[in-house]
Order: structure tokens, then C-alpha cells, then sequence
RNA sequence: GUGAAUGUAGCUCAGCAGGUUAGAGCAUCGGAUUGUGGUUCCGAGGGUCGUGGGUUCGAAUCCCAUCUUUCACCCCA
């Protein structure tokens, strides 16, 4: 016999989980829809020069590689297959690996299907991806993000928006959330002032760290990424700014005067929350010079989303990148997205014990029958029931009444119609009330109509 | 990729200075209650102690290997 098991870092989802899962897909998907993002969905497979190189070294290491179909070793020979070299060995037996994220087949669905989109284009995608990262807390092989995008527009105001969105969304679901916001080019325009501008990959990825590990730690990573001292004592001060988001972005407007992406950074922000003064957001929106994310495809605004009362890692992110499509052959074409970690939000919702009492897909009435001709009996009314929309359902078996009651309570169903030959005789049904315990013997004439009741 | 822990019934776990029939709770099934669940009482089924090897008269218990899961690092949602 052979023991059932699922992949690492993959899970199944009981009908519990799902109905929960369901009530943050639904949030979400509704607030896309009010701000006018519109659904693709693209396959789980991709072919793997789409997605080789997008994410970096790190990145294409965590790639999963589906086997090419048939004798796919045989167009190997002895000598590669002694190489024992595995990345050039992958080459040439793989073709097509599962999406990493929902960014990159979006750009490459953007390219392939120019001709029917009209920009600038604002879509949504939900749907799951997968990474052959070692699992631990809030981090799965299989998850899912809920992505908006929109593409073919340089403007401020899709920054703005897709901050309103996560504004929204995180209000639908009572979590209370702070935004970090940043932008690449204000960290290019770091690395100018200090003089490393080329390293720039380097230090974000030692700044990002800035909150977790502390400053000594982060001026240890960059000496040992042999970032010059003078550099790194340059850095000290930026990365300490302190102070509301006005105060910290006069104070690096002055240091930054020299670099002019920098300044770009600086005035991309300020329009940014010119548009927040305008029209408020509820959460706290926070600019964080450490805020730096690993993906390097970002050109523009970078942010990310915590919950302030739970422990959990970045629960939703995003930013601008400018040129994600030109890989594919089409260039100038500028994006900016978000996605949201419904796995994590979930988790998240669950230790703060949000989610609301009855979420959906509970059924109403379940029929308790005797015997054959009680079931017989059951079937038109039921039909009834399920024309005026009530969720009903039928034990399918001949069996004791307490196993059937049993049921009811085992699926939460808390009305139970009870069919004997008593009520056969009576055209009635005996309603059992499950919470109360009540028990009326009612005609089943007026069952819909008091379950309609009951219901509303 | 690096480091650490873990694995005993369907689930959660006890048992481990080696000792003969491996336990509990929950879940399942049956009965008390042949038309009344969730509470209570009684009973039953269910285990190659992750797998393979070793030490020993004897291994769930000690040693080695391997796999699994979990946690941390790297990286990330």
C-alpha cells in the first residue's frame, strides 16, 4: 500500500479553507473590477526562454522545468551526459518551466496580443505560481497572487490608483496596513551620491535588509561586498533621515542635487502625494529609503504592504518598471502593478481571527428520508426549493435518522425536513430547527416560502 | 545552495538510562436510543514504531545511511 502524500510546500485546501480563501478573492476581484482592471488568465506552463532571465540568477535557480515529452534523452549524447553539467543538461531536455510569477507572462501576453489591446491597458490576473524555493512559515512552492497592472501609461496617477486599491482592499478586509513607498530611482540616485553607481544591485539588496538586521549588519554586507568605507560612511546618514515624508524628502533633495535620476525619484514621489492630498487614503502611507525589493525589473515607484498586527512578511508589492515588454520586441512601453499574496493575507486573517462568521457555500435544508417511497416523496420538493434558489440537498442513502441528523451537523446544515409516513399522509414535512432544536411539522407547500423567510 | 530539528493509529501526541501483549485523546464504526444530531455512557476496529542497514540474547528506544516534514539563513509573496 502506498502512503498518500502531496509535494513539498504544496497544500490541499478543505472546503473550510476554501470558502475562506473565496471571501479574499472575492474582495479582491470586486475592488479590480471598480477601478476598471479587466481578467486574463494565461497558462500555468511557459516556454522556458520567456522566463529565463527575468528574475535574475537567484530567480531562474528557483524556476520549476517541465521534461520534454517522448525520448527526450535521446537527442543527448555520452559526452554531454558525462559532463554531468545540469544547466546545460536542463537546456537541452526542457522547454517550458511553470510561471514564476504573473508580471512576465503578462508582458509576454502584452507583446503577443498588441494588435487586440487597446492602451493603455489595465488588466487583472489571479492564479497560481509556483517556486522551487525551500518551504518555511508564510512561503509555499504552489501560491497564488492576485495581480493589477496597467501598461502603456506613464503617468502618476496608476501609481496613485493602485495605492487606492490597496487602500481598499485591505479596508474590505478590516486588516490595518502600512505602505512602504520608494522609488528606483532615488536608489540609483544613492548610489551616484555615494559613489558606487554601479554597484546599485549590491547596495539595495544590503539596504533592503535595513529593518531586519540593523545598521551594522547592513554596513557589514556592503564591506564585505567590497563597497568602499568612504561609501558606506556617505550612506550612513541617508539611510537614518528621519522625520514625516515631507521633511525626509526636502533633506534628500538637497543631498541628492547632484544626481538627476535621483531628483526625478524625488519629484515622482512628491506628485505621487500631491495626489494623496488631494484625495486621502485610510492607511498609513510611509516613504522608506530602505524599501528596495529583490525583482530588478523596477524602474520607477517600488511598494510594499505590511500588516501592522500580525508577523508576517510583505503581504503585497509592487512598482513601476519601464521596459518589462522589450525583451519581447517591443520597447517604450512603461507599467506599473501590484500584487497581492492571498496566501499570507490569508494566514494574516486567520491569526487576527477576521474572517466574518458565515462565509458562503453552506447548505440550507438537508431532507431526512425513511425509506424508498419517502425518497420518492422528497425529490419534487426539493426541486421546488432549488428553483426558488434555496441550497438544499437530499441523504441519498436509506439510513437511521441519527446518521442522518449526524450529517446535517457535521456539514453545519441547520434545518433538517424529516420524512416519515406521517407526513407522506400529511403532505407536510417535521422541520427540525438544528441550533434550537424545535421541531414543526409544516405542509410542503409553504416550504419555500418559510425558508425564504428564515433567510432573509 | 547553507545550518538545525523532526518522523509512533486517519489526526494530535505519550512511551525512549534497551526487556517480552506499543498507549491516550480526537476521529470512525456498533450499542444504550428499531423516527431525533450536537452532550453522556458502554464496546469494537485500526500500528511492517518513516525506510534500509548495524550493535545486542533482545531495538519504537542506541549507531550509520537515506527519505519526509518543519524552522532559520540565502532569496522572496
Amino acid at each position: 500500500m502506498q502512503k498518500p502524500s502531496i509535494p513539498k510546500g504544496t497544500r490541499d485546501f478543505s472546503p473550510d479553507e476554501m470558502s475562506k480563501r473565496n471571501y479574499i478573492f472575492d474582495i479582491i476581484r470586486d475592488v479590480f473590477h471598480i477601478y476598471g482592471f479587466k481578467q486574463i488568465e494565461t497558462p500555468a506552463m511557459e516556454n522556458l526562454n520567456t522566463l529565463l532571465g527575468k528574475y535574475g540568477d537567484e530567480g531562474d535557480k528557483l524556476l520549476f522545468k517541465i521534461l520534454n515529452s517522448g525520448d527526450f534523452i535521446s537527442v543527448v549524447s555520452v559526452d554531454e551526459l558525462l559532463q554531468k553539467n545540469s544547466i546545460k543538461l536542463t537546456g537541452k531536455i526542457s522547454e517550458k518551466g511553470l510561471r514564476y510569477d504573473l508580471t512576465v507572462p503578462f508582458a509576454r501576453f502584452v507583446v503577443q496580443n498588441r494588435d487586440k489591446i487597446t492602451f493603455p491597458f489595465k488588466r487583472f490576473q489571479i492564479q497560481p505560481v509556483w517556486r522551487a524555493d525551500r518551504p518555511q512559515k508564510g512561503r509555499y512552492r504552489e501560491f497564488y497572487q492576485c495581480d493589477a497592472d496597467m501598461i502603456g501609461s506613464d503617468s502618476l496617477i496608476n501609481e496613485f490608483e493602485l495605492l487606492q486599491i490597496i487602500d481598499d482592499v485591505f479596508e474590505r478586509l478590516k486588516i490595518n496596513v502600512a505602505i512602504k513607498l520608494n522609488n528606483r530611482k532615488i536608489l540609483s540616485g544613492i548610489a551616484e551620491f555615494i559613489g558606487e553607481p554601479q554597484r546599485i544591485t549590491d547596495i539595495t539588496v544590503a539596504i533592503d535588509k535595513f529593518d531586519k538586521i540593523g545598521l551594522e549588519n547592513v554596513k557589514k554586507e556592503l564591506e564585505e561586498k567590497n563597497i568602499s568605507p568612504e561609501a558606506i560612511s556617505r550612506l550612513q546618514p541617508v539611510l537614518q533621515l528621519k522625520g514625516t515624508n515631507v521633511e525626509k524628502l526636502s533633506k534628500l533633495k538637497n543631498i541628492l542635487s547632484c544626481s538627476e535620476t535621483g531628483l526625478k525619484g524625488i519629484d515622482e514621489i512628491e506628485t505621487i502625494f500631491e495626489y494623496i492630498k488631494n484625495v486621502p487614503v485610510k492607511s498609513v502611507i510611509e516613504l522608506d529609503l530602505t524599501l528596495a525589493r529583490g525583482l530588478n525589473y523596477y524602474t520607477g515607484a517600488i511598494i510594499e504592504v505590511k500588516a501592522l498586527d500580525a508577523e508576517m512578511g510583505s503581504i503585497t508589492g509592487g512598482g513601476r518598471y519601464d521596459n518589462l515588454t522589450g525583451v519581447f520586441g517591443m520597447e517604450g512601453i512603461s507599467g506599473v502593478g501590484i500584487s497581492f499574496g492571498a496566501d499570507r493575507i490569508y494566514d494574516v486573517l486567520n491569526q487576527l481571527d477576521l474572517f466574518p462568521e458565515n462565509s458562503t457555500g453552506k447548505t440550507q435544508l438537508l431532507f431526512a428520508a425513511f425509506g424508498k417511497n419517502e425518497l420518492n416523496y422528497c425529490l419534487p420538493v426539493l426541486q421546488k426549493l432549488r428553483e426558488a434558489g434555496i441550497s438544499a440537498e437530499i441523504y441519498p442513502e436509506q439510513a437511521k435518522l441519527k446518521k442522518q441528523l449526524s450529517y446535517a451537523d457535521a456539514n453545519k446544515i441547520n434545518l433538517v425536513a424529516i420524512v416519515g409516513e406521517n407526513e407522506m399522509k400529511n403532505s407536510s414535512v417535521s422541520l427540525k430547527n438544528m441550533i434550537t432544536g424545535e421541531q414543526n411539522e409544516v405542509k410542503t407547500s409553504d416550504l419555500t416560502e418559510i425558508l425564504i423567510n428564515n433567510y432573509n
